[in-house]
DNA sequence: TTACAGTGTCATTCT
DNA sequence: GTAGAATGACACTGT
């Protein structure tokens, strides 16, 4: 950053753009604010430079094969410092058409600048370059579109694309003179670098040496520019007059791998190291530093939303291996990239893209048709209701509840049919993508709280099963009490059947219920699982909404799920109790029913004993009285006599009326003590 | 097609 | 006053 402030306030402020220009990642919180005093306090020509300006070009809006100001930087023979600079601060490396084109164009520039300059000695580096060359550059278009031409026909394998590109280029230059150049170069009737390209364009492989050894009008131009600087006055040139515009084209060439470099290794460029080549003091590993093509085509064409479709699908490759280059990364600094999307839009874009191209692919579109839904009606006025009845319809709408298919599915989300299983057919990666789908939808979350949603749903598609399965083996079967279960074999086995129809339907009554509960969760992003939001108790479940920043529209949601859900518990409780006490009632019942009959049949048997009992008294007495004589030897009337048991176990003959007599004063006695 | 059982949900009351 | 439990009533669905 030091440095940075060095070039900026020697006039380079430009480099800045250079930097954002070949993928170097700034502090934008830390570097911009000094940056952008420097560019208010300055009052250098550059100051005229809007801040807007460096902005977009920092995301590589503004990004341009003719760097209108390069070629001050290689006036003033600090190119090489800059892209050393570049490196140092853990910026990508050009890709090397890019920075072919790119120099090539600015060298013609600065030569045109440099044979003004010639004729106006008085005129001086910082003057704007853009304003110099407005007229010289029609001098070099020709040769600027040939070496343009051969730049990018050299790009790797998609020509047909390359040339696309190199139109879109064009246009933004003089249209007119380069297409005409171009048309005759493709008719072979010219020169070297059409043959160069064509015999290139064959072998996709490219050598050193095809950009050490130009073509010959590209030499020619070099050597022009080089003799045109070198005969430049400028105050500032003097380490371009010991280098010459080939080594300064070598120098970026031959930059280092900017793991290999770091401040101290920028040695001054002074006259001892003319005609040295830089990579005998830098260690050079061109193939390598080449391999980190930041594809600056990419983001070109991202800045255009035409341009963007058309290079999707030979993006795919690149973003392809930007996502290898990437995948050792530590995701945290993945987002970290995330959170400069706000100063580099085409950077958002660019990691966007890269994620949804690659995770939505294969994707059930019917996830993406009910999110896209909910994201319509986020947008137009969220009306949970509508939402609501959205996902009713859909879950009710023959959602098959076979858990363990769709879980199966998971494993190949893109083999799921729509028609088949609804949205069921989650996909851990698939709910990421919904939420990112959703993120605007659900009212905006902090990027933490993001995390925090997406981590509790990305877990893996494990916590799929656990849910689906834990929930496919509730419960439902209370209305199978212990009573009927403990009945005769033949009932059991009715009721095994039953209960086996009955459980089947519970569950997937339970399953639709519950799916349907947690893709709205889903679908609003809500950080906790349905089951947890029912079963938590109330102080954890009030400390979970105050720990995650949730819209009024999430509470409003993960309370009615949760009421919802208790009531639907309570209600099953409630049905399960009521069932208990009715079949309770019911075995009271019988039990008692049984009771009574006992107690009959008890009742009857003693009545029969009782009887029996009396008759063999009667009997006893009789034969007593059969026995018995009076003092005349007469048989004594039973009917005037009776037997009478003392206490102490002693029996005599009582008359009746005597007996009935005694019997009254007994009973008189007794009654008196109560 | 109808009857019925099971279930979820809402409204209300009770704790 | 609030939250949960309990419960009656209703609608819906599957058998």
């Amino acid at each position: 950053m030091k440095d940075l402030k060095k070039y900026m306030t020697e006039g380079l402020l430009h480099f800045t753009i250079l930097l954002s220009l070949v993928g170097v990642r700034l502090d934008f919180d830390s570097h911009l604010p000094p940056i952008r005093e420097i560019i208010l306090g300055s009052s250098s020509a550059y100051s005229q430079i809007s801040f807007h300006s460096l902005w977009d070009t920092a995301g590589g809006a503004s990004l341009h094969p003719k760097c209108p100001h390069l070629n001050s930087y290689v006036c003033e023979g600090a190119a090489r410092r800059l892209l050393l600079e570049v490196r140092a601060l853990g910026g990508a490396p050009i890709p090397r058409t890019e920075l072919h084109a790119w120099l090539l164009q600015a060298a013609q520039d600065q030569g045109a600048a440099a044979q003004s300059n010639s004729s106006d000695s008085s005129s001086e580096l910082q003057e704007e370059p853009t304003a110099q060359g407005t007229d010289r550059d029609k001098e070099h278009d020709v040769e600027t579109a040939d070496v343009l031409t051969y730049s990018y026909l050299h790009e790797e394998n998609d020509t047909s694309s390359l040339e696309q590109d190199t139109k879109l280029r064009q246009e933004t230059r003089r249209e007119d003179n380069v297409l005409g150049r171009n048309a005759a170069c493709h008719k072979g009737q010219n020169t070297d670098p059409c043959t160069e390209s064509n015999r290139n364009s064959a072998n996709s492989s490219h050598s050193l040496d095809e950009f050490i050894h130009l073509p010959a009008e590209t030499e020619n131009i070099l050597e022009g520019m080089n003799e045109n600087a070198t005969s430049t006055a400028q105050p500032t040139s003097e380490i371009l007059q010991s280098n010459s515009m080939r080594e300064i084209w070598q120098d970026f060439l031959f930059l280092p791998d900017l793991q290999d470099i770091s401040l101290e290794d920028i040695h001054p460029v002074g006259n001892g190291n003319n005609g040295l080549n830089p990579s005998s003091y830098f260690h050079v590993n061109f193939t390598q530093a080449v391999s980190q093509d930041v594809s600056l085509h990419e983001a070109m064409l991202r800045s255009d939303p035409a341009l963007r479709r058309n290079s999707e699908t030979r993006n795919f490759s690149s973003e392809e291996s930007f996502q290898q280059s990437n995948s050792s990364r530590n995701p945290e600094a993945f987002l970290s990239e995330a959170n400069l999307t706000g100063l580099f839009p085409y950077a958002e874009n660019s990691i966007g893209n890269l994620t949804n191209q690659d995770l939505l692919s294969g994707f059930d579109e019917n996830i993406f048709d009910e999110i896209n839904l909910m994201s319509l009606a986020m947008e137009e006025g969220f009306d949970p209701v509508g939402v609501s009845e959205l996902f009713e319809a859909d879950s009710d709408s023959g959602l098959s509840i076979s858990s363990s298919h769709s879980l199966s599915s998971t494993s190949d989300s893109s083999s799921t049919s729509a028609g088949e299983e609804g949205a069921v057919g989650y996909s851990s990666d698939v709910e990421s993508i919904s939420y990112d789908h959703l993120e605007s939808a659900a009212g905006g979350r902090l990027l933490e709280h993001n995390k925090c949603c997406r981590l509790e749903y990305q877990v893996d598609s494990d916590f799929c099963e656990e849910l689906l399965f834990e929930h496919v083996h509730h419960n439902h079967t209370y209305s199978l009490l212990p009573q009927q279960l403990k009945s005769g074999p033949e009932q059991c086995h009715l009721w095994s059947t039953e209960a086996c129809k009955l459980k089947n339907r519970c569950d997937r009554d339970a399953d639709k219920m519950f799916i349907r509960d947690e893709r709205r969760a889903r679908a609003l992003r809500i950080p906790f699982p349905v089951e947890d939001i029912v079963s938590m108790p109330v102080d954890v479940f009030n400390n979970l909404l105050s720990q995650y920043y949730l819209t009024d529209i999430q509470i409003s949601v993960v309370r009615d799920i949760r009421r919802r859900g208790k009531n639907k518990v309570a209600a099953q409780n409630c049905r399960k109790r009521k069932l208990d006490a009715i079949l309770n009632l019911e075995n009271d019942v019988c039990q008692l029913q049984a009771q009574k009959a006992n107690l009959l049949k008890e009742k009857a048997q003693c009545n029969k004993s009782v009887s029996q009992m009396k008759q063999k008294l009667s009997d006893l007495y009789h034969s007593i009285f059969s026995w018995l004589r009076d003092e005349q030897g007469r048989p004594v009337n039973p009917s005037r006599y009776a037997l009478r048991c003392h206490s102490d176990g002693r029996i005599f003959i009582v008359p009746r009326g005597a007996f009935k007599l005694e019997h009254k004063t007994e009973e008189q006695k007794e009654k008196k003590q109560k």
